[in-house]
DNA sequence: TATCCGTGGCC
DNA sequence: TGGCCAAGGAT
């Protein structure tokens, strides 16, 4: 959905200036990234349409070793969609936002089944796909097939808000810095500009300490006389609750352990864990007596503490009392639950938040610590 | 519009 | 039990 803009920009020498300066800059500057085709290449709609999806909230450095990875195991977007979904989770597990790891494998299935393996160019087509918003859609517009297409991600808006100096708060200064960037984008390199003004906002523009005085566009900007620092303006954040909760890790005599699928959705959704309590705010220790205990997945077990485990999720903290059993031999996994073999452990579904509670199990047992995954 | 949804690195 | 931030999307 495109805004009709008439900013008195558009088309204006000034606006043409600023695109220029830019491009000329990012010709100098660019960063060599793993999914970014070399200058006058054609990009691989699927590789941007990936990559895209992984830097979702998430930093260049964390993406770089899924991206190797995905492009390894699926090099294209039917061999993607031909792949379980678990595995497709496997492979995204520690990354974060699971969600994006489902909605990639579903639209890697619709790609496939309504638009013939090829990936749709325009914006429109490309906003119904799941896991693709309004700014994936108008970036994969913009970079794998050069369209006229805004693409406003958190680094587009900070540059724009300090060029403007704007003193509209987000979210409600989108809207502006939207038509701002539909009225100055060119008409000749729109992919390369939406890119320019990333690697911007990535390596000159940052959030704190803002190199002003190598910016290319320190001549249009409003805020760098003042304290570009101080925009975008944002509200003030809420307070993160603080949670706890026990985890019951269950190792039988050949070294499997016990584990379970979360439900597909909400946190965590469709992700491999341990057994364990409900998390709730200001609990007690309620799990260490007798009725907790009657709660662990084997009554048999002689549980044992292991040690706690902290972890902070974006809405609130985490306080993790694990506890460590043998099964007995006659011992049969309960409802839900399944075995891990040990050999099984590393390519698990476990997100980071397990893994820090398999870390704590296989210490107490003086067990060694594998080395992280590759 | 507001809330939910991960993780790791940096200050 | 810090706070902030990162190429946002779904509901």
């Amino acid at each position: 959905m495109t805004r009709k803009s008439k900013s008195e920009f558009g088309q204006s020498p000034l606006a043409k200036s600023l695109a220029k300066s830019l491009l000329d800059w990012y010709d100098r500057a660019r960063r060599d990234l793993p999914w970014r085709a070399p200058p006058g290449a054609k990009p691989d709609p699927y590789a941007v349409w990936l990559s895209e999806v992984m830097l979702q909230q998430t930093t260049v450095a964390a993406v770089k070793t899924y991206y190797e990875k995905f492009l390894a195991l699926w090099p294209g977007v039917r061999d993607l969609a031909a792949a379980p979904l678990d595995d497709v989770l496997k492979a995204w597990a520690g990354l974060g936002y699971y969600s994006r790891a489902r909605n990639l494998h579903a639209c890697a299935q619709k790609i496939v089944a309504e638009h013939g393996g090829a990936f749709p160019a325009q914006e429109s087509e490309l906003r119904r796909l799941p896991g693709v918003g309004p700014y994936t859609a108008g970036a994969i517009a913009a970079i794998a097939f050069d369209q006229p297409t805004p693409a406003v991600d958190g680094n587009v808006e900070r540059v724009v808000a300090r060029l403007l100096a704007l003193e509209t708060p987000m979210p409600a200064a989108k809207r502006a810095i939207f038509d701002f960037v539909a009225a100055v984008l060119p008409r000749d390199r729109p992919g390369d500009f939406a890119q320019a003004m990333m690697d911007l906002g990535a390596t000159v523009c940052a959030p704190r300490a803002p190199s002003c005085l190598i910016c290319p566009l320190a001549t249009f900007c409003r805020a760098r006389t003042a304290s570009p620092q101080d925009f975008p303006k944002k509200p003030p954040k809420k307070a993160r609750p603080f949670k706890r909760g026990a985890a019951f890790v269950l190792r039988r005599a050949d070294g499997a352990l016990l584990a379970r699928r979360r439900p597909e959705r909400g946190l965590l959704g469709g992700m491999t864990e341990f057994f364990g309590s409900d998390w709730r705010e200001g609990r007690a220790d309620d799990w260490a007596d007798k009725r907790g205990r009657e709660r662990s997945p084997c009554e048999r077990a002689n549980w044992r503490l292991a040690g706690e485990i902290d972890h902070v999720f974006t809405h609130f903290a985490l306080r993790l009392t694990v506890f460590v059993g043998a099964a007995p031999a006659d011992f049969l996994a309960p409802d839900g639950g399944f075995w891990l073999a040990a050999d099984e452990l590393r390519a698990a579904a476990f997100p980071s938040l397990m893994r820090k509670v398999e870390a704590c199990a296989l210490k107490a047992w003086g067990l060694p610590e594998p080395i992280k995954p590759a």
